[in-house]
DNA sequence: GATGAATGAGTCTTCATTCAT
DNA sequence: GATGAATGAAGACTCATTCAT
């Protein structure tokens, strides 16, 4: 009992802080981060403004929170769907599909994480925030390019993932954004475009 | 003469509304659309707050007078370089080139455009502001496009015209905020990007 | 004991209430509604401009807190001196003084109202922050009208409540600023208008 | 000729001027005194703001001519329908006609006087500029009340010249505000309050 | 932990007025 | 006389952040 207290706290804790990371979803992914208020996220969280800076230490922190909580999402969807070792036997359209098609679903479900990822182009606080998720992302991709394409020299390697990133990133607002029925299209497009232009880089 | 009077002030206003113009693309480009605040873009042009409302309603028009600017050096820069009457007969890659450096050298000049394009995705004023610009660079697109690949349904060039269109608009960025050793591989990657989701549908 | 924290709060926040709208009742009364900024207002409170958004979510609803206020101040005070059911007994001019003294007590005690009173004739944010006042008000003397002359049609009673009405309103702003000797000469000609204007009226 | 051009400017500039007031009487009547730029008034009569400022010289002079032309208005008007000398031989209500109809004739023609009446209640620039008209109006009453009780003291004069104009310029605002229909029904009180008011003082 | 009051610099915008042309 | 560009001090309002309770 008196070992349960602090338990009991910290969950507490952890729930306070998911309900203020849910809101934050939600309102930076309706306006964008930077209309997004410190005060608006607190109440829609239900918690005063005081409550969020105990568990944040400012809006960044918030951002970097969102995007740590995403990466993990990320991390387990694509360990579910394939896995490094084996990336290699896989046809490259569906291996592409492996790779997109939770990217996808975890960007509709975290609308934040999308509007930050392209408002992070400017340097200040948020790209600080935004830069371990963007470079665990690009390591991924390269990752994935190395089993493909392992006669590849490195720095080529490390632009092929850029260019396949940028390309994913560019797609991803309108493809969250759009209407169910053009989404299909916008998606198959976003497929297209990464097979044929990973296609000759992979390895034959 | 008599005649000179009105002119020579509207000259004045001109040069103003250039030199207010001009600023705003460096703040803009500098510090994003939404930090770039009307007084520091006042302030970046040597003129009052005050003078810079008599030529400009607002932040989004100035937005859009920015937007304008770009199209019609864009429009110029394209005309230059390609006609769309002559555009069938040019290989894939050549006209990729004549399309691709003039948009990026125009982006190099005017980054305030390239910052208020992604963050036109949030709805708001900025957004319809941008809005012209949007359609008018997806119009050209879609007509090139028209023309190479004359058989195609229309819903599926315009689809063909977005996913080209956003694929550009997502490497602009990093493209142009890459130092110069970077950014020709950005390029080529791009363009290579282009050619390669292109290919199959151009016209044999 | 838990209970009585969040009363405590309450309580800072209806004292800071009740400060910024005696600021507001000094301010207006001194520059007028139009003249009396926001800032200035929360400086004579001894408050941040922020402070005071905390608590009105502009300047038309510290007008719209300071009409209620008012019109508290003056049911309580009407209360005090006659009662609808009696009014018919009483001697017209009798009657009138049990009216207009404490009206007239109430705004030389809320100067802001009477300034914001005549200037919410123009319409606008000011005249719909002030419009219950004026119903209520209006429906004071109306009800009182109906009472002594109950034969009278409802048309013609709210005419001649109208009428009675801005014969007040025209009188109060130059008694509240008349100076001591001064005032009382208003006042005895502002009864003296009633009475003679309403006595044909009254019932007999 | 040489003689003809001072002349002929001199038109123009009264022909200005006119235009200019007549554009500040529709402002300041649509929406008062305070919220009546001059460079909206300004626009309203086709002149830029330096135009206006070489015919007058800040804003407190536009309403101080507009009080003129209105006084001069007044003058007139009740020159044609009463004089002074004959004011003692008409019936009281007679009497209170050929004051009041010309009044509120002028102060529908003139809206922008009746904004700035009541608003000139605060001490300010607006006030000073409002004053001589302000006398005027009194005056003529103050003399009327002369003639018609010629035994008064003239402290007492004064005080019913006050009453009685207060009266009016409370009832004015709602008279002119007031739709055809609701109008007479007010112009009606507004003379049943003076008559009753002023019979007991008048002369027997 | 939680609250909400408090801050004050900063944002956009307006406006009376002046001045070069 | 006429124009319209120019000013800069306010004004209303917001917001990340801190602090007393």
């Amino acid at each position: 009992m008196a070992i349960d207290k602090p338990v009991r706290r910290q969950a507490r804790g952890e729930k306070r802080m998911a309900e203020i990371l849910d809101a934050a979803t939600q309102v930076i992914g309706e306006v964008g981060y930077a209309a997004a208020s410190v005060n608006l996220i607190a109440a829609r969280a239900g918690v005063s403004p005081g409550t969020l800076y105990q568990f944040f230490p400012g809006k960044p922190a918030i951002a970097a929170a969102l995007a740590d909580r995403f990466a993990a999402a990320m991390a387990e969807a694509h360990a579910a769907s394939f896995d490094l070792a084996g990336a290699a036997g896989v046809p490259l359209p569906d291996l592409i599909d492996r790779v997109v098609d939770p990217l996808i679903a975890a960007n509709v479900a975290h609308p934040a994480v999308r509007a930050m990822l392209t408002a992070g182009d400017i340097p200040g606080p948020l790209a600080e925030a935004i830069e371990p998720l963007h470079r665990s992302l690009l390591g991924r991709i390269e990752a994935l390019i190395g089993v493909r394409a392992p006669a590849l020299a490195p720095a080529e390697r490390a632009r092929h993932a850029h260019i396949a990133w940028y390309v994913v990133r560019g797609l991803l607002g309108p493809i969250v954004a759009a209407p169910d029925a053009t989404r299909a299209g916008l998606v198959r497009g976003l497929k297209d475009v990464l097979v044929r232009y990973l296609d000759p880089i992979d390895a034959q």
